[in-house]
DNA sequence: CCCATATTCAACCGTCTGGTTGACGATCCT
DNA sequence: AGGATCGTCAACCAGACGGTTGAATATGGG
């Protein structure tokens, strides 16, 4: 949940913690088929979703044997914004940034995974 | 520089870092300055600042004995954009997006967006 | 109950990271 | 030239990181 800027940046620089989540885009997955197409062991890939839940930007729930893990880009949008701040000096328009996200993306934070 | 989300994304992972670059944002500095308020070795922070240009995060530019250190937000724009990518499951759209980080920062952002 | 499946735990290993210190090459100032 | 200042380099250290393997803990299905 309190996911530090440290948490969120550093579960983001792993290229298969990035993958993961590339992956739970597209849906919900167990944590061995998570595993599948990785060329490294299940535990490795249990340690790297734990970083990633650590971090905000995955939610995991079990039910029965099976972990599911789910996306949760709340930390995502944390780091985001604070990487935005390092846009003032450039000749960005944020109010129109902030106008064009609020426009694309809509009541976004009431509206996870509609699937 | 090329760099890398690997690199971008790890050098945003330290608070020092994150720190200095907050710094910059207000002024460009020199070694010693950028060391100043911390706790810890010039040899320290020279590495941090190292690292920060590697991940294309700031430039150095040696006049005499003094090397400026300049905030150079490419790298975070690309990092920016792929975690921007996240919103995709929501009703965004990339093309659009694009489009308007085209408009919105113009040529200085043909470098580093795509991966 | 037995067995397969799903996931984590524990110990271990090599490498990377963030820090230190001291020596060093440049450069500026008298 | 001599000395102070700027910054990096090299060697070193403790601890974190990313991976492995094997054992352990649930849970589900015949």
């Amino acid at each position: 949940m309190a996911a530090s800027l440290d948490t969120v940046f550093s579960a983001l620089a792993d290229p298969t913690r990035r993958e993961i989540l590339r992956m739970l885009l597209e849906d919900d997955m167990a944590v061995t088929d998570v595993a599948e197409p990785f060329a490294m062991s299940l535990a490795a890939i249990s340690k790297h979703l734990t970083i990633l839940a650590a971090a905000g930007l995955i939610t995991q729930e079990k039910r029965g044997r099976v972990k599911w893990c789910k996306l949760d880009p709340d930390a995502l949008k944390a780091a985001s914004v604070w990487m935005q701040g390092f846009g003032q000096f450039e000749p960005v328009n944020l109010d129109a940034f902030e106008a064009f996200l609020e426009r694309e993306l809509g009541a976004s934070s009431d509206r996870n995974l509609a699937d």
